[in-house]
RNA sequence: GGGGAGAUACCCAAGCGGUCAACGGGAUCAGACUGUAAAUCUGACGGCUGAAGCCUUCGAAGGUUCGAAUCCUUCUCUCCCCA
């Protein structure tokens, strides 16, 4: 089965510059594609996922892949589709960033064959200014560009030259990957539609040769909210900065609309057990969300986390039962000796951010000590709180945090 | 370079000398309903507090006043129009 028909299969569509050449070239041999990721943080998020579940499946299927990490795109910054400049951010950091990145990519991806990771500040970081805008320069038209939909809310709120240039770059890196590796097509989420066809021009331009977009759709969830977003900000890959039982909780807790989407996009179950699943009604929903959970928990931190995090879901939110995964502090057993605060207690844990806010959780009712209400603000926890060495804080219905003893 | 508009809490956005911790909306949190779902309803939503109260906040620094987010001065930044 060619990438082509996974993708449509699986949802991995957005739009693509010319459908029938790009089926022709496929059918016609093995090619080569990229998606570039601009290193803008330590870590990769749940946002990230599509792309790098697009080449991967690419690969799968065969097919040389490259991510490009963007440590020279990423110092200009990519106004597409947004409302505001981005902070500058150093080299130091963007170098950083990349290498706590890589091992994200390789979790998903085969670099030891052919496929390859490649940094474009190798390209970008020593152009000529006057070359660059001579020999690639010439062949964007500003008025063509000031037309894309990508840059609308900017054109409200501002646009720095700066930024207008990046287009160029991501276009530059199109054809330099062209040249060096033969590579025919870009990819990227459909805010990268702008970009990547400037690529495509720039290639046929240039070398007159023969270039394919393509772009997946931009989630959000059922209900319309942004995928991948939490109220705590992003969900990360990483699990120092999202855990894997958080990673898990994300998963799980998805809304029911989205089981099958979500299944069909961020797993690589077979697409009859997708379906499978995704005929589930009602309560018994719960079961494909905690196979989407753990599977894709699986696949950022492996098996064995993604076990332990559904352990812990099910000890908390199943027929009980004790887990050593819940996510947890430890106490030295000397703080618990003249008692400790309970609101203390949930700004230590993490639960809550001020005893202001501890208080007002307790007023409304959603303060538990062991899933006990707790409803004096003076209540002090001691020793007799914990059950086993533990005792199990909970903040409204969903969220956990366990103490522990030293 | 010239002219104009603006900067308010997580975001948007009122307020334009006292009744302002600051209308309203969104986001968020809690409760009810459920299935760790959505939708809906109710409540909360700067900090310290049982409360009264106190403290910090309306771009920054000064000033006027019994009293300022609101008036004045200087500064910083943003946007728009013209060159």
């Amino acid at each position: 089965m060619t990438f082509l028909k996974t993708f449509e299969e699986r949802g991995f569509f957005k739009q693509t510059t010319h459908p029938e050449e790009l089926k022709n070239r496929v059918e016609s041999g093995r090619i080569c594609a990229y998606i570039g990721f601009d290193p803008t943080a330590d870590s990769l998020h749940v946002g990230h996922l599509i792309p790098l579940m697009g080449l991967a499946h690419l690969q799968r299927s065969g097919q040389r892949v490259i991510a490009l990490m963007g440590g020279g795109t990423a110092m200009i910054g990519d106004p597409s589709g947004k409302t505001e400049m981005r902070k500058m951010l150093t080299e130091q950091q963007l170098e950083a960033n990349v290498v706590k990145i890589k091992p994200q990519m390789e979790r998903f991806l085969d670099f030891e064959g052919d496929s390859e990771l490649i940094n474009n500040s190798e390209w970008l970081r020593n152009l000529n200014y006057i070359d660059f805008l001579r020999d690639i320069g010439r062949h964007f038209s500003v008025n063509r560009m000031l037309s894309f939909e990508t840059y609308k809310a900017r054109l409200e709120t501002g646009l720095s030259f700066l930024e207008f240039n990046y287009q160029l770059l991501q276009a530059y890196d199109f054809l330099e990957l062209n040249k060096r590796y033969d590579c025919v097509l870009q990819m990227g989420g459909d805010d990268q539609w702008a970009n990547i066809l400037a690529g495509v021009g720039l290639i046929r331009r240039v070398h007159q040769n023969e270039a394919f977009g393509w772009t997946y759709p931009l989630l959000t969830t059922a209900s319309g909210r942004k995928m991948g977003k939490t109220e705590k900000g992003a969900v990360w890959l990483d699990p120092e900065k999202t855990s894997p039982y958080e990673y898990y909780q994300y998963w799980i807790n998805c809304e029911d609309a989205d089981v099958e989407k979500f299944l069909t996009l961020f797993t690589f179950l077979p697409m009859d057990e997708v379906q499978s699943l995704g005929r589930l009604q009602g309560a018994e929903i719960r079961e494909a969300k905690s196979r989407l959970a753990l599977e894709t928990a699986s696949l950022i931190h492996g098996k064995e986390e993604a076990l332990k995090a559904e352990k812990a879901a099910k000890s908390l939110f199943g027929d009980g039962g004790e887990s050593e995964d819940i996510p947890s502090t430890q106490l030295d057993a000397i703080l618990l000796q003249d008692g400790m605060g309970i609101f203390d207690a949930f700004r230590k844990s993490g639960l809550c951010k001020s005893n202001g806010e501890a208080r007002r959780l307790m007023n409304q009712g959603g303060l538990y000590l062991n899933n006990e209400v707790v409803s004096d603000p003076d209540y002090r926890i001691t020793a007799q709180d914990l059950l086993e060495g533990t005792a199990l804080l909970r903040a409204g219905k969903k969220r956990y945090h366990r103490l522990t003893l030293q």
